[in-house]
DNA sequence: CCGCATCCGTTTCGATACTG
DNA sequence: CAGTATCGAAACGGATGCGG
């Protein structure tokens, strides 16, 4: 049954709170921000959840107007789960999380999802007002990612890109290894970790913006 | 006991939840955020916490270098908790948390802080550019703080301003009511809820100035 | 296989009472 | 004032089962 505690106040935070500061609910936002997925797809990216209490969550997140259940066309019998338009409103609280948390320890059995490294990237980009202009095709497991970086302006969007400027194929491991040190591109291509096309030195470039956020985030 | 549990995630996101996650501490971290408090000023501010709830997550909050326990000069036979550096930190996550806050629903018997209020007049403030320079002194229960507002730099802090262009002494209820709907100070001032010196008039602008942003955040 | 519902042991929470 | 002790209630976490 889903919980219904409230801290009872009127002060804004509290009320956040209470929508969102329930365990897993706020990492159920942070996996749907990039695009809807299906319980199952949830499952796998929040492994230390079990099924009872992604089925509780994510009724309150839709209970509240945070998520949306939306069927598929009808061949699939299947539903995903995505934002609504209040959801999508808390990406700053999860950047903020996302900016504070680099600097606290990881452990070093810890999972990675995609939308935890790709998020993370852009938050990187965005902090660094010397991110160069390109267009990266990121093809992590069997999903296509399109990273947007133009006048500052960076994005990241479910789906392929019309033109890339480089072309980029790994796992999220290896991409968050990356993003800390791009020093590591050639090894991981080396090993077949990575797999890299077109403009390279661009993509190099990239990442090298983005880790000199990441590590005076982590460094902090 | 202290809870230990953690999401085992490398996620920056899972790694704040993992240190500020819990129940109740991001709300002692916003008591903390303004002031350094009592054992007893938190118990106060936050009702709903019960003792040993509160004792737990102080003793989690220092363990993780978020908060630090200072003693008070011998006379007095007691003791503050503070935040570190590094608490103070989360105050973009607790900001960010705030403004998306205001927009969902207000239990109508809910409590509210004077920390709550002066953090969302504070950020309300912030939102706009168009906020006037004035410094005001407040009087909250029996404590004093000032608010300064000078070129768009947003100011609240614990002491008796040096020169205080207005005074208000009210209430955090009172306050509240008057940073979404300004108009009703003079009748509070009539009531007695709220007594003004000085530069009436200015106050009143910045007052007009919170509420243009407070109405929009709790609207959207 | 997907999306849940049910059951059950464990942990955390919340309220009250009590102590240095 | 600043906590500890205790205990029932709720939430969490894992396993299993069941209808599409």
């Amino acid at each position: 049954m889903p919980t219904t505690r409230s801290y009872r106040e009127r002060c804004p935070i509290a009320r956040a709170l209470d929508a969102v500061g329930e365990r897993w609910a706020l990492l159920v936002v942070r996996e749907l921000l990039l695009v809807p997925q299906r319980f199952s797809d949830l499952r796998r990216a929040l492994p230390g959840a079990s099924t009872n209490m992604l089925t509780d969550r994510l009724r309150e997140l839709e209970a509240r107007g945070i998520v949306r259940r939306r069927a598929l066309r009808p061949p699939a019998a299947s539903s995903v789960y995505e934002l609504t338009g209040r959801g999508r409103e808390l990406e700053p609280v999860i950047d903020a999380l996302a900016a504070w948390g680099a600097g606290e320890p990881a452990p070093n059995d810890g999972s990675l999802t995609a939308t935890s490294v790709l998020l993370f990237l852009r938050g990187s980009l965005r902090a660094n007002p010397a991110t160069p202009s390109l267009t990266v095709e990121l093809a992590l497991g069997d999903r296509i990612w399109t990273l947007g970086a133009r006048d500052g302006e960076i994005e990241v969007a479910h789906d392929a890109p019309d033109a890339a400027d480089a072309t980029i194929r790994t796992d999220p491991e290896t991409l968050n290894a990356l993003v800390f040190d791009p020093g590591r591109l050639d090894a991981a291509r080396a090993e077949g970790a990575a797999q890299v096309e077109g403009d390279v030195a661009g993509l190099r470039a990239l990442l090298e913006s983005a880790a000199v956020s990441a590590r005076s985030l982590a460094g902090s």
